[in-house]
RNA sequence: UGGGGUGUCGCCAAGUUGGUAAGGCACAAGGUUUUGAUCCUUGCAUGCGGGGGUUCGAGUCCCUCCACCCCAGCCA
C-alpha cells in the first residue's frame, strides 16, 4: 500500500523533519508511535493520528512503534488493546514494535528514585484537595506544599514504602519539584505517581504505584528512541514539562514533542466520552454502529480503508481548528468505489411490473457489464422475464420532460436489457399503485429505437432473480453541524432518521458476498453485506456512501 | 487580570531566504454517457482577521488592535 501516492504532501511536520534530515539530527533517523490509551474504541480522529504517525514514517524510511499507555488500570483493559491492534491493521498498518508503558514501570521507578536524589522530586502528603488549593489559578501563582522540603533520605524511604504498599490510596503523591509560581500551571510541581491499590491487566498486583501521563510518556518516547513525539495540541503546554523531565535525566535521545490539531467533523461527535454515553444508552447499536465514526464502525458501514487514509492525506496537518465536511469523506469514498465496487442492481422500493408481450414461461439470460469501464470484471448473467420490479421512484403517471424515468405512456431502457414502455397501472383500494403494465420492444437490446426517443435508463430485478433483504440507509448521526457546540444538549440532537431502512429486492447472488465487500446499485449507491446477523435471519445491506444525485437538486 | 495557540475562497489547506495567492472538497455552467453515476472542459480570493509602518515590492518583516481555541485531574 505504500506507493507514492499516499504520500503526505508538504505539512509543516513534514517540514520540520526534512530540516531534522538535512541538520542530520538524529542520525538521519525518523521513529514515531502511536500512543493510544486502551480504555475505547479508535475512531477516524485517532486514523488522523495514525495515517500521520505512520505515513511520516513510511514517507521517510522510518518507523513506529504501537504503544499502549497504559497506566491507569482503572479505565483501561485488554479488550481494548485487542481491538485497537485489529482497527489498526485493518485499516492498513503494521507497528514495527508493540511496546505498552507498563513495560517500563520499572525502570520509571528507578528515574523516580533519580530524581528524589536530585532533590527534583519530593513525597507530598497534601490531600487532592489540597493540592488543589495549593497549585494556585490561572491568574494566581500557587505556593509550596508544607512538605516540599522534606529530606531526600525521607523522600526516598517513603516512596519505597509507596511502592511497597504501606499507604492507602491517595495517601501520598510523587511530586517534581519545578516552581510552583510558574505562569504554566503544568509546572507547578505536577505530581507524577499516585497510589493505586488495583489490579492491572498487564502488571497483574506487582504495583500500587502508578505514573502519570506526563512524567511516563517522555520518557516512554526517550526509551524507544522515538524521534518525532506528533500529539494533540492540548499538550502544546505540556510541552516545557516534557522537556523538562528528559533534561534531568540520562536517556538515549531527547525525542522532539510536535502538536497538531485534532480532526473535527461536521454532524458528528469525536470524544470516546461522548459515544461511549450514546452506546450506553442506547442511542446507537454499539461501538461498531455504523452511523459512529469509530474505525469500528466505519468497517461495519463498508469504508474501504484506502478511502479513509486518503482522507486523513487530503484534511491535512496544521495547528488551526478545523471542522471538515462530511462531503470530502464521502467524496473520498465514491472515488475509491468508484474504480474497485462491481455493479449491480437492487430495488429498495419495489413496484412490481408485468411485460404483458412477454410470455410467463420464458426466460431470457441476458449478459450485463460488471463494470461500464473496467472490462477486467467481467460479465454476469441477469434474467429477463414477464414479472420484475423496478423503483417505485423511477414511475410518475405523468412528468415533465426534466423526468427522464418512465411515465405512462412513455418509454425507458431496463439497464442491461430491453426499452419498455408503461401502458396501465393497477391501483389498489388505498389508492397506491400496486402494479405496472409494460410491453418491451424486442428490437431494443443492446440497439435504440431509430425513429423514438427512449427518456432514460431505470434499474431492475427480475421476480425469479430477486431476494428479499433489508437495506439501510443513512444520514448523519446528528441533525446539526456542531452538536458539540449546541446549546442543547447532544443527545437531544441526534437525527430521527439518521437510519432508514428499505424492504425490497436485490439479484440474489450478492447474499453471498462477504461483509466488508462493496458493491454498487446501480442509480443507488454503493453497498454492502451487513457483519451483524438478525434475529429474522434477514439479509441487511448497509449503504456505505449514495451516488451523486444531481436529479436530487433539480427535483429538491 | 496569567500562560500557550490559531486566524489565507463556503470547508480543509499549500505558500523555502519578502517578488507579485498551489491543490482538494463544495458550488456553477457546458460536453460525453444503456448508471440524472463516472469522465472531460470551463468558472470560482486585485486579496491573505483589522489598521498602521518598513520596502521598488509583504500573506510572508515591524508595530498595534480584534476574534476564536486550550490550560487550574492524584485522566490521557
Amino acid at each position: 500500500m505504500s506507493d507514492d501516492s499516499e504520500r503526505y504532501p508538504s505539512n509543516f511536520i513534514s517540514n520540520i523533519i526534512e530540516g531534522d534530515l538535512k541538520v542530520g539530527k538524529n542520525g538521519g533517523r525518523v521513529s514515531t508511535r502511536f500512543p493510544p490509551e486502551p480504555n475505547g474504541f479508535l475512531h477516524i480522529g485517532h486514523a488522523k493520528a495514525i495515517c500521520l504517525n505512520f505515513g511520516l514514517a513510511r514517507d521517510y524510511v522510518g518507523t513506529t512503534n504501537l504503544r499502549f499507555d497504559d497506566t491507569n488500570p482503572l479505565k483501561e483493559n485488554a479488550d481494548f488493546m485487542r481491538t485497537m491492534r485489529e482497527d489498526i491493521q485493518w485499516l492498513g498498518f503494521q507497528w514495527s514494535e508493540e511496546r505498552k508503558a507498563s513495560d517500563y514501570f520499572e525502570q520509571l521507578f528507578e528515574f523516580a528514585v533519580d530524581l528524589i536524589r536530585q532533590d527534583k522530586a519530593y513525597v507530598d502528603s497534601l490531600s487532592a484537595e489540597d493540592i488543589r488549593l495549593y497549585r494556585g489559578t490561572l491568574t494566581q501563582a500557587g505556593k509550596n506544599s508544607p512538605f516540599r522540603d522534606r529530606s531526600i533520605e525521607e523522600n526516598l524511604k517513603m516512596f519505597e514504602d509507596m511502592r511497597a504498599g504501606a499507604f492507602a490510596d491517595g495517601a501520598h503523591v510523587l511530586r517534581l519539584k519545578i516552581d510552583m509560581s510558574s505562569p504554566n500551571i503544568n509546572m507547578r510541581d505536577p505530581a507524577i505517581y499516585r497510589i493505586r491499590h488495583v489490579e492491572h491487566h498487564q502488571t497483574g498486583n506487582k504495583w500500587c504505584i502508578y505514573p502519570l501521563y506526563d512524567y511516563t510518556h517522555c520518557i516512554s518516547d526517550a526509551l524507544e528512541g522515538i524521534t518525532h513525539s506528533l500529539c494533540d495540541i492540548g499538550f502544546e503546554d505540556h510541552r516545557p514539562l516534557y522537556n523538562w523531565v528528559l533534561d534531568q535525566l540520562q536517556l538515549p535521545i531527547h525525542p522532539q514533542q510536535i502538536e497538531f490539531s485534532r480532526l473535527n467533523l461536521k454532524y458528528t461527535v469525536m470524544s470516546k466520552r461522548k459515544m461511549k454515553i450514546l452506546v450506553e444508552q442506547d442511542l446507537v447499536e454499539g461501538w461498531d454502529d455504523p452511523r459512529l465514526p469509530t474505525l469500528a464502525g466505519l468497517r461495519r458501514r463498508g469504508y474501504a480503508p484506502a478511502a479513509i487514509r486518503d482522507f486523513c492525506r487530503r484534511i491535512g496537518v496544521a495547528k488551526s481548528e478545523n471542522n471538515v465536511e462530511l462531503a470530502l469523506l464521502e467524496s473520498c469514498l465514491r472515488e475509491n468505489l468508484e474504480v474497485n465496487a462491481p455493479r449491480a442492481m437492487a430495488v429498495l422500493d419495489p413496484l412490481k411490473v408485468i411485460i404483458t408481450n412477454f410470455s410467463e414461461d420464458q426466460v431470457e439470460t441476458l449478459k450485463v457489464a460488471n463494470h461500464p469501464k473496467n472490462e477486467a470484471m467481467g460479465e454476469r448473467s441477469v434474467p429477463f422475464t414477464r414479472e420484475l420490479y423496478i423503483d417505485r421512484e423511477d414511475f410518475r403517471l405523468e412528468a415533465n420532460r426534466k423526468y427522464k424515468r418512465l411515465v405512462l405512456g412513455g418509454e425507458v431502457r431496463l439497464r442491461g436489457g430491453y426499452v419498455i414502455r408503461a401502458d396501465d397501472v393497477k391501483v389498489d383500494s388505498m389508492g397506491k399503485i400496486s402494479e405496472l403494465h409494460c410491453s418491451y420492444d424486442p428490437e431494443t437490446l443492446g440497439v435504440n429505437p431509430p425513429d423514438r426517443k427512449v427518456r432514460g435508463v431505470i434499474h431492475w430485478v427480475s421476480s425469479i432473480n430477486a431476494a428479499g433483504v433489508i437495506f439501510r440507509r443513512f444520514q448523519p448521526l446528528f441533525s446539526v453541524e456542531y452538536p458539540d457546540a449546541s446549546d442543547a444538549e447532544y443527545t437531544d440532537l441526534i437525527n430521527p432518521d439518521s437510519m432508514l431502512e428499505f424492504s425490497g429486492f436485490l439479484e440474489n447472488w450478492l447474499l453471498e458476498t462477504q461483509p466488508g465487500n462493496q458493491y454498487q446499485f446501480e442509480r443507488v449507491g454503493y453497498f454492502t453485506r451487513d457483519s451483524e446477523q438478525q434475529a429474522d435471519n434477514v439479509p441487511v445491506f448497509n449503504e456505505v456512501v449514495g451516488l451523486r444525485d444531481s436529479w436530487a437538486k433539480i427535483n429538491g
